[in-house]
DNA sequence: GAGAAAAGCTGATTAATATCAGTCCTTGGA
DNA sequence: TCCAAGGACTGATATTAATCAGCTTTTCTC
């Protein structure tokens, strides 16, 4: 029912350069392997805003999102978070630093009541040895991985204020995109300052584009929750493509 | 003779947050991998200025830089470019999109004149599957990529133009630390356009910047060539870690 | 080696966005 | 249900870096 109110952006928006894409490794695992590595493990819940893991911690082993959304981020000198990406439910955090043999690159936080699956370093890496084909996969996500980086990174130095926060906020429809309200809206539910961290911009800016968009007929807000009115138009005032 | 002028950086510069690691893969090899996948290729010469692959095209295989340098870089809807990393001697180029399975996610040009090794994408993926340890160390330096790619975005969105600016040539410093000139001196030769692409900035803006730490005594220039004076000077400018 | 083209450089101006200093609203706890 | 605290929001101001317009030097080509 609510599929047919909520418009689909394949086509209209490269949505993949900005999506990793480790969910999909879910589905390559063998029942045995999922037993495994997942099975086994009972789900942690984690409350709203609780760090899963710090930047420079050595990693003990990687993390499944059963439920709920986790942002990765890096902390400033000056305390200011840049948030890298935000992972829902079905991705895997955490393996960057497993892999590459090497501290944890950034930080880890849930921005909403998740459940995370945690899967301890010696498994993850006994999978991966005994299955070419989930190494495959692997190699495959940490290499898409590498479009969606440099694309932020051009676009971070590259776009306007405006334009970042309209991709911003199409990225998260798409993170969002189980969240429907009763009227079956995508319904965003960040917070100002984890939208700003996320755009690259101070918060009182943020506000304030929100507001244009919100005038120019693109989105409503509730609060703190966003939803898109005119995706299209979001799309065509991100100017991306 | 020349290494004791040349000082080093680790220990003083994480250095490894700024670098890809491909270049460690080529000692993994057996001599016959090696053989097979770049003895029997010709290195072909690249003028400086050449595009190697261009952003968009279904690859056909990746490089081995076997002399000279290469941008990675993504042009904007404008037309300026934005250099995402500059790859030297014993890098490989161009594994992202074979990997992923997916067009060129940026574009390689050389920034002086190169030779590089091409080998065909199903040599390469031949040499992945019935090489454990190869295609163990290619998820090691792709994920390894990950922490260069996501410090760049932090750098971007949160630090000054002078900040990028130092960041930049200390990067390029040991990209150049090959290049010695009769005193022994590490020579950054790199076009004002290419350095203010790579910083993110605006060329005018470079150059002005480039005055300032020449007159703070941090480096010294000879046309378009640069090379660093006082190191740890730099490094303090740069305010990283 | 002359001329043209490209790249380096400079100063003035403008534009974009951050910062500052608050007020108002919402929400969760006592 | 009231209160406190945090988050949302607003307007004024400051700051940073881009843009523009031009001159100078270097490099490349014939």
């Amino acid at each position: 029912m609510s599929y047919l109110r909520v418009m689909s952006i394949a086509g209209i928006f490269p949505i993949d350069k900005w999506n990793f894409s480790t969910s999909a490794i879910l589905n390559v695992l063998t029942e045995k392997e999922y037993d495994f590595l997942i099975s086994r493990q009972i789900g942690q819940k984690y409350v709203k805003g609780e760090v899963v893991f710090r930047e420079g911690v050595v990693p003990s082993g990687i993390y499944l999102i059963v439920k709920g959304k986790v942002k990765k981020y890096k902390v400033d000198h000056s305390g200011r978070e840049q948030i890298i990406y935000v992972a829902s439910q079905g991705e895997f955090i955490g393996y960057h630093a497993v892999l590459a043999e090497e501290r944890y690159p950034d930080s880890a936080a849930t921005i909403e009541d998740s459940v995370l699956s945690f899967i301890p370093k010696e498994d993850f890496l006994q999978v991966l040895t005994s299955s070419p084909l989930f190494s495959s996969r692997m190699l495959k996500a940490l290499s898409h991985e590498f479009t969606v980086l440099a694309n932020n990174i051009s676009v971070f130095s590259q776009r306007s204020a405006i334009e970042r926060l309209s991709i911003s906020l199409i990225f998260l429809r798409e993170k969002y995109k189980n969240d429907l309200n009763a009227e079956g809206e995508i319904l965003i539910n960040i917070s100002r300052t984890d939208l700003a961290n996320l755009a690259g911009l101070a918060k009182e800016n943020v506000i304030r584009l929100l507001k244009e968009l919100k005038e120019e007929g693109i989105l409503h807000t509730d609060g703190r929750k966003i939803w898109i009115s005119n995706l299209e138009k979001l799309i065509v005032r991100s100017n991306y493509r």
